[in-house]
DNA sequence: AAGCTGAGCAACCGCCCCGGC
DNA sequence: GGCCGGGGCGGTTGCTCAGCT
């Protein structure tokens, strides 16, 4: 049983793209733009996956990507962004233009890694490592809408008491994120997502959510609270989401 | 020079979500 | 409301290459 298979994988090639197979995408896609992936492959007169070349054209062909290393300031914003977001690489990438999640992945896993290590952090809670050991259970990363729901009902059927707060009971509830200042009168309902600056994202919550004051226990807020600790350096009064706009 | 090892990264796999029917 | 197909995403794999012995 089970679904179909995306394409026909017995005269399908696999692994690395050649020069001519790179050229006959881009070719394409120049002409006719980004379609329908699955059937784009025989009209190109390529013998790939359609997942295959989607994935080749967002993460190597695409004209708008920044070749090259890393800078300390995408180093940075990337350990903030992941401190808040956790491994979601496309939200991530989406506030560094030029660079793909999949490209930041790699990054992530190979340099970043070592680095946060190095500085005696834990890179999965963003917390100092002997903290995090002390603490295994708690989580800093951000759950949205579904998300939440999905995380808070237990194997066994019984309800778990959503709250972060309830989660992460040394969180600094004093703390409170507001959007930015010159914004706060006129976006009120602005979700935590879109105050990153990811308007239109799936997790945005502006639907359900209405305040993004950490007193309120809203996914999003309590969310928020769950990342004040940026790199182990705990904070505390106004946490402003213009940090995170890109310099 | 040859073999080994680990880092880096491109690509694949499988699952999930969403929209159309 | 349920099913199905397509797209997207995160995790993982495996190849390549540089550094070391």
């Amino acid at each position: 049983m089970g679904r179909s298979p995306c394409c026909e994988k017995a005269h399908t090639n696999k692994g690395a793209w050649t020069k001519e197979e790179d050229d006959r995408l881009i070719s394409y896609i120049r002409a006719h733009g980004e379609g329908c992936w699955r059937s784009l492959p025989k009209a190109a007169g390529l013998l790939r996956c359609g997942k295959s070349c989607r994935l080749r054209w967002i993460n190597y062909l695409r004209p708008d990507l920044k070749r090259g290393n890393f800078t300390e300031e995408e180093d940075e914003l990337i350990i903030k962004l992941h401190s808040l977001l956790g491994n979601k690489w496309s939200l991530i990438a989406g506030r560094l233009p030029g660079r793909t999640d999949n490209e930041i992945k790699n990054y992530w896993n190979t340099h970043i890694r070592r680095k946060l290590l190095n500085r005696g952090i834990d890179p999965a809670t963003h917390r100092p490592l002997n903290e995090a050991a002390t603490a295994a259970t708690v989580t800093t990363n951000i759950s949205f809408g579904k998300q939440e729901q999905q995380e808070t009902s237990s194997s066994n059927g019984s309800v778990v008491k959503g709250s972060i707060l309830e989660r992460c009971p040394d969180l600094n509830l004093e703390l409170t994120i507001s959007p930015p200042r010159q914004q706060q009168q006129t976006q009120k309902n602005l979700c935590f997502v879109c105050s990153l600056g990811l308007h239109n994202s799936k997790d945005c919550s502006c639907n359900v959510s209405n305040a993004v004051t950490v007193n309120n226990t809203t996914p999003s807020s309590a969310a928020a609270a769950a990342a004040y600790d940026f790199l182990g350096m705990k904070t505390s009064g106004v946490w402003d989401c213009t940090r995170l706009e890109m310099k």
